[in-house]
DNA sequence: TTAAAGGTAGGATTAATTTCGTACGTTGTA
DNA sequence: TACAACGTACGAAATTAATCCTACCTTTAA
């Protein structure tokens, strides 16, 4: 019996939330202006667009902020991993009906598997058996 | 240079209209009718909610449609593992950089995988190796 | 033959998401 | 000081996605 019960308030984060989390995943915890810039890199947007999602992903309860400083600092809520844990199980239930082998499955049919990427995972599945 | 290019016309679904494929998927080529049936063992949709729902994505090619009887049915243009193939990419491509093995390596360590589907996911790899 | 049941078509409405305009405060520097 | 650059706040517009209302046609059974 671990884990204090704080989750399930963080919302699923929607296409252009995850795009801004995908910033600050890579960069840390950051100012709207870092992130707006990294956006525009890829497309164009404006700056008070950025501000605005951010705010709002903050009243979700998806970012946490500094305002000690005039220019805030945003930070995620939860861990990068635990996010895309999230994600990855609704993808697995919704598509997969929950079933972790089908998703592997269609992964290596696909082709989405290249032969390092095969090798690299035997490699993972043995790790997991020695720790057992 | 195989494949004709023929695909990229059909977009991705939304969420609702997921859960549409998720019902053809299982029973095959249908009526609105059967389908909304379904859809309200899970949830309370109005039938003409549905109807427009699968208007729409005949308009926008991700079903086509038998309208040689007065109750249409509807067919999904792509197969369900094609479809399915696309979605899996997009997923791996913006979570994971494109690294499946880093979805799997997510996959095992978060308990999404239990130890029969382990045992099941080395399997298929095996008889990977077998086809080679 | 006619009324009820069940179809489709399409516009309108609502809801959710995303983007932006405008106002106004703070900082830095000529 | 004062003005340009850069911040935040916040309402509102624009865009997508989803739902439903109304009209009208076809089938079926009394």
């Amino acid at each position: 019996m671990k884990g204090k019960q704080e989750d399930k308030n963080v919302p699923e984060p929607t296409k252009a939330e995850l795009e801004i989390l995908q910033v600050l995943w890579e960069y840390g915890p950051s100012t709207v202006r870092l992130v707006n810039d990294k956006l525009n890199e890829q497309r164009e947007v404006n700056y008070t667009s950025t501000l605005k999602q951010m705010q709002i992903m903050a009243e979700k309860g998806i970012l946490k902020r500094d305002e000690s400083q005039m220019k805030h600092i945003y930070i995620p809520v939860e861990a990068e991993q635990k996010t895309k844990g999230h994600l990855l199980t609704k993808f697995v239930d919704t598509l997969y009906k929950g079933s972790a082998s089908s998703l592997v499955m269609q992964l290596l049919g696909n082709k989405q598997a290249s032969k390092e990427e095969i090798k690299e995972i035997k490699a993972l599945l043995n790790k997991l058996d020695k720790s057992k």
